[in-house]
DNA sequence: AATAGATGTGGGATCGTTCCCATACCATGG
DNA sequence: CCATGGTATGGGAACGATCCCACATCTATT
């Protein structure tokens, strides 16, 4: 059974509103009151209804996370489901409930549903069209977008330092004495496989490395699958090109091309050194463990969240862009 | 900005009543008044206030999820997340967002969260205490488990049909020639990991192994890390003692396992066959890919949420316990 | 003794919807 | 010509909380 406040204050002999200031711990209430209320409160197992309470507060508590993605899988991405986690963890820290869905659509629906259901704020996630964005700012709602591409000045997003992370990787390799270099990188549309290309592109330059010792093949997708297909497409480029490195611009392209390289007998790291980027849980699990630039993921959700509290607060927000350093971690396939 | 109903109609020139109807779309309206209300409603982007409605309609089109978890991770955890992405995908065919929230304390808190929220009903995934299950069952809330323990006959819950798997895995080795097996199993109060093993041990009994061919090691936790750990610990015992199988009771312990193994140069499956159980998607990105048998995370997910809608629905639920069947995925590790 | 301020209480408006009900109009048919 | 029923409309209650306000005590200060 579900009471409302209206019983429980009616059992405890006292009004609504006492029953309610001494529920909610606003107000002034009676030692005695205050007993009887509670007791009651106990015994019936009473809830407070939340609906109610966000009627007149005009706020939820809720938050609404938006995945947008073409494709399988959301969630069970090793990246978002990590985000996701950390999002989840740090919303409840705050006191907020935690709205998820996923979007493959790209469209403005899945915003909307958010805005009628009157979340107090709202994540977006990946690779998301303008026009949504554009959708979303027309509403006062506080709003921000991790890991997805914008030009617009006015928002406030959260991204992994790539370009960085990229120029490391260069350095990295190079410093190994690695002279010829293979990329396979995810779509360029997609702003993080971009700037993780271009940073190790031009880390590689500043190292006095010719374009020609560079190359560089295109996956429309960045997964498993695409990773392993174009590194049999490119194989015999690849061993008889002389380089002696594959870097990829994510754990899913270069363990997918890691397996192709392992069943064509390419020793590794002996033969050719391979490294991703993200550190996906299985980077480290696969044998070779995968070299790789880590994205602090869980703390990218995190700061994220506390950010979009301070929206919601208005409190003052320092910066639109937030970038989170990347770090490389050194394991067996380099 | 927001508008209420009430500035809607009096901008169409008719009453709320009248901008209700047209709005909600249940009762009589002119085809002029129909006009005018849907006009200013498109005009100025008006979304009807959820909580409001759900107020009125003692109905929030919300369903909780609850992954309880004592361990990071939990979204991103390859079986979960496949799960969970099933559920949001089923939730929104069906009219319904998802609240989703992680529970390590096992406690009785986040499931007093959600009927706080009055969400129209909830799925309980994993291993979850009994006093949990008791204190949701008190509630006329529709609710069911997913991949979960219980011996309440009461509880509805879809579980995979883990002996019955065990089973398949163990005709299906023992077909292959083999006739010593290794077994490293996760922990046992976990219904999955129990049923597994012992599907796994009958099958074998049956097919007239003995005891003594079958070595079991159990580990606390089912993990990558644990799989790899206990290997490595039992190397000598598996090498030695004539084991030409290992098989484990989920993807994880196997993929952590294989490491090992192949890092000491042991030929798959030449020398070993490693089988697993839920083909998570890395099993079959692995090098050599992971045989295994398939756990039909997706049509769970689905499931769950189409069942719980017909007991949201007071709809006559069919069977209390709900098992999918499992399906031997035969790769490169056998 | 009068006044002020702190403490305590309950009535009623409010939030934004839906829905019940009263009312009104019009066409149809006996 | 009047009853009947479909179409159309708006007023007001209801959902379950919070909170403002009026009012009543009680204590302390002048």
């Amino acid at each position: 059974m579900t009471y409302n406040i209206k019983e429980i204050a009616s059992l405890a002999g006292v009004s609504k509103s006492t029953a309610s200031r001494v529920i909610s711990g606003n107000g002034y209430a009676s030692p005695e009151a205050r007993a009887r209320v509670l007791e009651v409160v106990e015994q019936l197992q009473y809830k407070p209804n939340a609906v109610a309470r966000a009627m007149v507060a005009k706020r939820t508590n809720n938050i609404g996370v938006i995945v947008f993605r073409e494709r399988q899988p959301i969630v069970s991405h090793p990246l978002y489901g990590k985000l996701i986690d950390a999002i989840l963890e740090a919303a409840e820290g705050l006191g907020y409930s935690v709205l998820l869905k996923t979007d493959r659509e790209m469209s403005v629906r899945s915003a909307d549903h958010m805005l009628e259901r009157r979340v107090d704020g709202l994540i977006l996630i990946s690779r998301l069209r303008k026009n949504v964005v554009d959708h979303v700012k027309k509403y006062n709602l506080p709003y921000l977008m991790v890991n997805g591409s914008t030009d617009d000045p006015d928002v406030i997003h959260l991204v992994s330092n790539d370009e960085e992370g990229g120029a490391k990787a260069a350095a990295y390799l190079h410093g190994l004495g690695h002279r010829r270099f293979f990329v396979i990188a995810g779509p360029q549309e997609h702003r993080s496989h971009h700037h993780r290309l271009e940073g190790f592109r031009q880390g590689l330059m500043r190292l006095g490395v010719q374009a020609s010792d560079l190359s560089v093949v295109l996956s429309p997708e960045s997964n498993l699958e695409l990773g392993a297909r174009l590194m049999a497409e490119h194989f015999e480029a690849f061993i008889g090109g002389g380089y002696t490195v594959l870097f990829t611009t994510n754990d899913m392209l270069a363990l997918g091309a890691m397996k192709v390289l392992l069943q064509r007998s390419v020793r590794i790291p002996g033969q050719a050194a391979v490294m991703g980027f993200d550190d996906i849980d299985f980077a480290a699990a696969y044998s070779p463990a995968l070299t790789t630039v880590k994205v602090d993921t869980n703390r990218m959700g995190h700061d994220a969240v506390a950010l979009l509290d301070r929206l919601i607060h208005q409190e003052e927000v320092l910066s639109k862009k937030n970038e989170s350093a990347s770090e490389i971690l050194i394991r067996e396939s380099t």
